[in-house]
DNA sequence: GTTCGTATTGGACGAAGGTCCCATATTATT
DNA sequence: AATAATATGGGACCTTCGTCCAATACGAAC
């Protein structure tokens, strides 16, 4: 199976900056695709294959930090290496706080961004795997029943079967059965394999409050 | 049980500095401890108390992301807000990706510091609380015999008495006395606990690659 | 109004887990 | 040589878990 081909995306106002890096990219064998303003990044929707954000921090809408305030909020989070022709301190301090992945003045020399980039898509590749893997247990945890969900909480807390009977006001015997169906719709084979699931699948990664 | 007392170290080379940083860090309530070199720094062990560290960027032996390193090898990782009269982007950059909290460019308002320290020592605090527990799992794992070791891994791995004990070739009996020890070594009341405790126990801080 | 999903339980049975007491063998330490 | 820790088991016993077949009840959807 193929993966996706990796994707560079540029936002840069200046078309001669989106030019040149376009074709780096591509000369180093990256999808890439570019952007004038905020505003139409913004428009396109995201990519399946792994991809990074190389993004000027002076645009005439957005600026390079709103922008990526905008792409949280509304659930996107790329892997943003900013470029920036007058920026200080304090603005990539903050950029790198919220999780830039890198803070490049202009100008600066190809290999450097071209380093940046493969790094960046690296962690993309390794994100989107974790992604997978977090929906695919959000699914499965989204089809239990309420009942089976109360069930699964007791089984992950390490109760007996009694136990929980007794806290749900229900018998042993129904337990099982949800048990059983709970195991089942979660594809877990164990105990073990459950409580690593419903671990991995309520790891919240938490907001950067910067 | 009172909490040991919150310490902030400064280390900057200007006496002037240190004086003023150290009174404007006691009148807000935190121990604060003044050096002048990396070097002297380096000497004085690690404090038991939630802490943190306003380090300058430029000092007589070690420059600031050189102290960072040297820290971050011999294990003592505290939280870093740098301070810097000559910084620059790519420095400030680079300490933010090997994970300084915050870099205040001088001169800088009292209050923005105070305000940084405060979430370092929040954060301080969490960490310690995190590698607290993390010692006392890794303390247990180590008074675990290596047969009741490798016990341990089938059982987190989910497979039954009889699984086990046909792989490390004993009987099934064995397995369970193993297994029961096990259970007391880790102070685990299920497997579901148990599952956990591994989890945290593995999970090691990976090295920032910067 | 019938069908579907959900929640509930019974009886029965076997598999698996856990814990007593007891026993042996090896190795390391003292 | 004696002691302790480790590793290995037997026998007995109870608990817990899981699953089979079967049934009832409620609400929502079609």
């Amino acid at each position: 199976m193929m993966e996706a081909a990796p994707t560079v995306f540029v936002v840069d106002d200046d078309p001669s900056v989106r030019k040149s890096l376009g074709r780096l990219l591509k000369s180093a064998g990256y999808r890439a695709e570019t952007f004038a303003t905020a505003g139409e990044f913004m428009q396109r929707g995201a990519c399946q294959g792994p991809s990074c954000l190389v993004l000027d921090m002076e645009l005439p809408d957005l600026n390079g930090l709103e922008l990526q305030q905008a792409l949280a909020g509304t659930g996107r989070s790329p892997l943003i290496i900013f470029i920036s022709g007058h920026g200080d301190i304090p603005t990539s301090v903050r950029a790198m706080k919220r999780g830039a992945l890198d803070f490049l003045p202009k100008p600066f020399m190809a290999q450097d961004l071209l380093r940046v980039v493969d790094e960046a898509l690296d962690r993309s590749r390794r994100e989107q795997k974790d992604r997978l893997e977090l929906s695919i247990i959000q699914e499965r945890l989204a089809h239990l029943t309420p009942r089976e969900y109360e069930v699964l909480c007791g089984v992950v807390a390490g109760k007996l079967n009694k136990q929980i009977a007794v806290e749900l006001g229900v018998g042993e015997k129904t337990v099982k059965v949800h048990r059983g169906r709970v195991m089942e719709k979660m594809g877990a084979n164990s105990v073990a394999d459950l409580v690593r699931a419903v671990e991995k699948g309520n790891a919240i990664p938490p907001p950067l409050g910067v």
